[in-house]
DNA sequence: TCTGGGGTCCTTATTCGT
DNA sequence: TCTGACGAATAAGGACCC
């Protein structure tokens, strides 16, 4: 969602299926497809009475952002990532959901699965987006690109009742642009030789790799469209903006992604981070937040059978103004208990007080878990066990079932109201 | 208008070992 | 023993994506 918006509408014209018949697809392996409005429609198929009215899902707190909007609060101005509040000064009629990610996830499952059903060369970029390179099928299934793409549209909607919209291209790139474009519940067809056609019109936030201040540079040199880009001799443009999104940019400008379909990625980090109501001050409340942020974080390793290396924290100031601090420990860790004291360490000895808006933890440098260092960390296993044991618990229980003492009681920044300190800072944990 | 939460990737600076 | 060059690892920040 977002970008497609700025794109001139007249170009897609000769792009969609005129009576019947779609542009020469041959070539064309690679699809795009994104589902529309995803939250919103997740939402309204729960239920159907709030079809025809504009629905918003996204943080319904002070400080919450649209997350999706369904094309009927579009309608009104409300986009995605706008202020909560803005969204309802725009649009006051408008239905406010706060989103219920189990129900996307659920949904996406069953989505992915229809893709997969197709190709096994499926690479999901989000809860709502994936790319599918059906090169292999097309020999398999008899069929072509633009069938595929049809295929898949048609299957979505009849069995989740929900509309998506296909890019079918020779290239990722093109294939994304083409699926925003062909928004909404709709699909485009790029044939090979007309993608220079369909990319130089463009302006150069359209690029995957430019937004506002990309933009902003490229447009004070008078580079404007995506012609500008492909055009422009690449050493200036490396001095202009880097080595790597200058290359980037100039090959994608020019027609060319050679980057293939990667249906499993490793992931690089995992965390979890939180912004408060109110501006926090208080080094306790902080730390407090830290043991919750690290609890889930490391939950979230030791489901996928992760162990991090580097932790790092990050402290949003209430000008905005950002901090990240990061140690990185002798040996892996999925253990909770040691995530958590590495933030404090960060918190206390790197971080200078202020009021906080802010407050995350992330793993990175993670790698598979078990085995190798069962001598090394010895003393970790016990706390390990019992985290896990207390994992089981609140797979079964609710997260509420098991959680560290301090945890216990109202959330400060929910209450939105000063609470009681504690008498003092006790390791939380132990 | 007043800015979420989950991530990835790139650039630059610094440190450390050889 | 001192010094400089170099590469790898680490750390911090920023832009970007959905």
């Amino acid at each position: 969602m977002g970008r497609s918006g700025d794109l001139p509408r007249g170009l897609v014209e000769r792009f969609k299926a005129r009576d019947g018949r779609w542009p020469d697809d041959a070539g064309c392996s690679m699809l795009h497809v994104d589902m529309d409005a995803f939250y919103a429609s997740c939402e309204i198929r729960e239920r159907p009475e709030l079809r025809d009215r504009p629905v918003v899902v996204g943080g319904v707190g002070a400080r919450g952002v649209v997350s999706a909007a369904n094309y009927i609060a579009r309608e009104f101005g409300v986009r995605s990532a706008m202020p909560t509040g803005q969204a309802r000064r725009l649009c006051p009629h408008a239905v406010f959901l706060p989103p219920s990610f189990e129900l996307y996830q659920r949904v996406s499952s069953g989505v992915m699965a229809i893709f997969r059903d197709i190709t096994p060369l499926v690479e999901p970029l989000s809860l709502d987006e994936a790319f599918l390179d059906v090169s292999g099928a097309l020999r398999r299934l008899r069929t072509t690109p633009a069938e595929v793409g049809a295929r898949i549209r048609a299957r979505v909607t009849a069995e989740f009742g929900i509309t998506c919209s296909v890019g079918v291209a020779p290239t990722k790139f093109v294939a994304k642009l083409a699926s925003g474009l062909a928004k909404p519940d709709g699909m485009l067809v790029v044939p090979v030789g007309q993608v220079t056609e369909f990319l130089h019109p463009l302006p150069v936030s359209a690029l995957w790799g430019v937004g506002k201040k990309t933009a902003e540079r490229l447009f004070d040199v008078g580079l404007e469209r995506v012609s500008d880009v492909a055009n422009a001799p690449l050493p200036r443009l490396k001095r202009m903006i880097g080595v790597a999104l200058a290359e980037h940019l100039h090959a994608l400008a020019n027609g060319h992604d050679p980057r293939a379909v990667v249906a499993e990625a490793a992931e690089k980090s995992v965390g979890a981070e939180e912004t408060f109501e109110v501006d926090h001050y208080d080094r306790d409340l902080l730390k407090r937040e830290l043991l919750r942020l690290s609890e889930r974080t490391a939950a979230t390793l030791r489901t996928r059978g992760l162990r991090g290396r580097t932790v790092s924290i990050k402290v949003r100031y209430s000008d905005f103004s950002t901090i990240t601090r990061s140690r990185t420990l002798p040996v892996a860790t999925d253990v909770t208990r040691e995530v958590y004291q590495t933030a404090c360490k960060l918190l206390d000895e790197q971080v200078p007080h202020g009021a906080v808006r802010l407050i995350g933890v992330r793993m990175e440098q993670l790698g598979a878990g078990e085995s190798e260092q069962l001598l090394l960390d010895a003393p970790e296993q016990g706390w390990r066990q019992a985290e896990q044991a207390a994992d089981k618990a609140r797979s079964k229980f609710g997260t509420a079932a098991v959680r560290p003492a301090a945890l216990l009681g109202n959330r400060p920044e929910r209450a939105g109201a000063t609470e009681p300190k504690p008498q003092r800072e006790a390791d939380p944990v132990e």
